[in-house]
DNA sequence: GTTCTTATTGAGACCGGTCTCTTTTGCAAT
DNA sequence: ATTGCAAAAGAGACCGGTCTCAATAAGAAC
């Protein structure tokens, strides 16, 4: 059995100080590396901390200094390889600065993504990166930037905004992987997105609160127009939220004989629970149903068939809007930046030619 | 442009018990929820916290209390599905319980693993949740449980520690996929980890540091010895950390004609490595080669043909390590507890039936 | 009306650093 | 020796909360 520790306060410049024949502000500026000091001293304050085992108490440091060293991310879902990715991303590139990542799920939860921005708020974290739940509801990130916290977007920009984000070019992937559904002769198509409306059913863009998601569904209605689609409204799936609803979705929308021949996933998760179904309902891919999905996770590539797929640099993404809030905690005053990625298609096998 | 905000300090309870005419001691009794106060006074107070759009500041409130309501999370990598799913339970868990927590990546490796912790003393995280890179190097542990801050180990034990831990039964797993692949008439077997040595070449247990890697080895061994395997040491394959030595790797290791007939992967990106380099050197799975690897990862049953897993409860890892952790920092004193949850094996259709 | 409790409120120290300002020290120039 | 000055060390306030303890107010009991 353990003893119990004596809970012996932790030392603190003061004890060094002490320890050390020097006065508290003296030991400071060594610990504290700011300031001048003699060798001397310096020395004999190092052998005092060593001594007592000094640690540094970050928490006090920071409250006079008002930086805490630490930035506050929030994503919807950390599971979705697409966020690990990026979160990698962004903690390499704050480690590489000192900055260290408190992490938050919003659940694509605007409610959650309040209370999370609250936490990170009253924790004082010099800065946040956060995926907006919502673009329609701004307000709360709109007062994170009025109390001069700088705020990065990931990936989902918030147009009312004057905060910097970095995307991708949703629009033309979309566009183009439409294209190339299209250009394979197909036109039974539909795109399905974790974006939900009330009645879970797509009417207008209105319905869509999350920016990257209409860009997407904009670019596949570009396609659409350019070609004999007509109403492509119809053609948009919502609500395929986690996987037992994306599953629910996906079954009903081709379970029927008159199903899409070609979907458009708008990312890894939802084209996974797809490919299940259709391997359940003995659906063929990309024969019987073509198949591309945004975001290159690791897995496609060794499905059968391998899916074509939107190449989305995410640690890149990850990577970039650290360093633009990086940039901004360094002091950087500008106009918002809107640095948008670039995406490439990759071509597999997932998508069938059909003859007209 | 912008116009640069005059950085108006945030208001304090100070200010606040000014504008509600009380003591700050009052003001700070409603504001921090503690103590009794009339509701006449209440009311007042949080008139004036509203009015002047108060914002605690959970720095200043940590210091004093020395909680600072924030867990350290130190992972080998968020990217690893396997931990993206791991973090998802604990901050679930965490939040539930009304902390937060603070995500860092140790590559797998002690140092940055050392530093980092040392980053989580320095913030005062109320305790932390670990996976060791390295079972044999845990003095920086031991030390961190010295200081009375509750540390508990995912996924990994590390028996001479004296700390809480959540782990699955390696063992056991290992034994039963291995028995799997003898009974289905494989010898020429390998097993694949990360966990590397010196001279990248497994010679025996003792070269490795992993405690989960070292549990599955010698389920491996436990296997091979009840049938007529020879030194199975010469079987396990070290070193597969990261997508590119893992590639190499498995193209070594199945470009002879001698290839093993069937593999064991240590964990789900491995086996996404072995599964590419099989279907590059056209590779038959599982007719040429029999594969099952630790992780139920969800791609893994939309190969071509779907996995046979090992199905190991990766977020209910992560909650029950949480929840470990907080009845600690609950107060409970007792023994390390050395909790071990159970996996299954999911028969899928990656084992090839051979016969003898 | 007076006294005793008890429920509230007020005052001020404290947490562990940083930071400004003052005092002391060291050393070259006069 | 004196003086001058910059460098180094010391003193103490401060950050924004919490917390203890004393002071006050409000009821209850006599």
């Amino acid at each position: 059995m353990e003893h119990i520790q004596p809970k012996k306060d932790s030392v603190t410049v003061t004890d060094v100080a002490r320890e050390a024949g020097v006065a508290k502000a003296t030991a400071a500026r060594v610990l504290g590396g700011y300031g001048i000091v003699s060798d001397r001293i310096r020395t004999k304050v190092l052998a005092a901390a060593e001594k007592l085992d000094y640690r540094p108490n970050e928490l006090a440091r920071s409250m006079t200094t008002g930086r805490s060293g630490t930035i506050g991310v929030i994503v919807g879902d950390i599971e979705n390889p697409f966020f690990s990715s990026a979160v990698r991303g962004i903690t390499d590139a704050a480690r590489a600065s000192g900055f260290t990542v408190i992490l938050m799920n919003s659940s694509e939860d605007v409610e959650a993504e309040k209370s999370a921005i609250k936490t990170l708020m009253a924790k004082r974290v010099d800065g946040l990166i956060v995926t907006p739940a919502q673009a329609s509801e701004y307000l709360h990130l709109e007062e994170v930037r009025r109390t001069g916290r700088p705020i990065v977007l990931l990936d989902r920009a918030v147009p009312e905004l004057n905060v910097d984000s970095v995307t991708t070019d949703d629009r033309d992937a979309a566009c183009a992987a439409t294209r190339l559904l299209i250009d394979n002769g197909h036109r039974a198509l539909a795109f399905v997105t974790a974006c939900d409306t009330p009645d879970h059913r797509f009417q207008s863009l209105q319905d869509i609160h999350t920016s990257s998601v209409k860009e997407r569904i904009q670019g596949f209605f570009d396609a659409c127009r350019a070609t004999d689609i007509q109403d492509p409204e119809r053609l948009i799936q919502v609500g395929a939220l986690g996987a037992s609803r994306t599953r629910a979705l996906a079954r009903e929308l081709l379970s029927t004989s008159a199903h899409p021949s070609a979907i458009l996933a708008s990312d890894s998760m939802i084209a996974l629970e797809i490919f299940k179904v259709a391997r359940e309902l003995a659906l063929r891919i990309p024969e019987d149903l073509s198949l591309i999905t945004f975001h290159d996770a690791d897995w496609t590539s060794v499905t059968a068939p391998p899916l074509t797929v939107i190449d989305q640099p995410v640690y890149k993404l990850g990577e970039t809007v650290t360093k633009l809030l990086l940039e901004r905690l360094g002091g950087l005053v500008s106009d918002p930046r809107r640095v948008i990625l670039p995406t490439s298609i990759i071509e597999r096998q997932s998508v069938y030619q059909r003859e007209l």
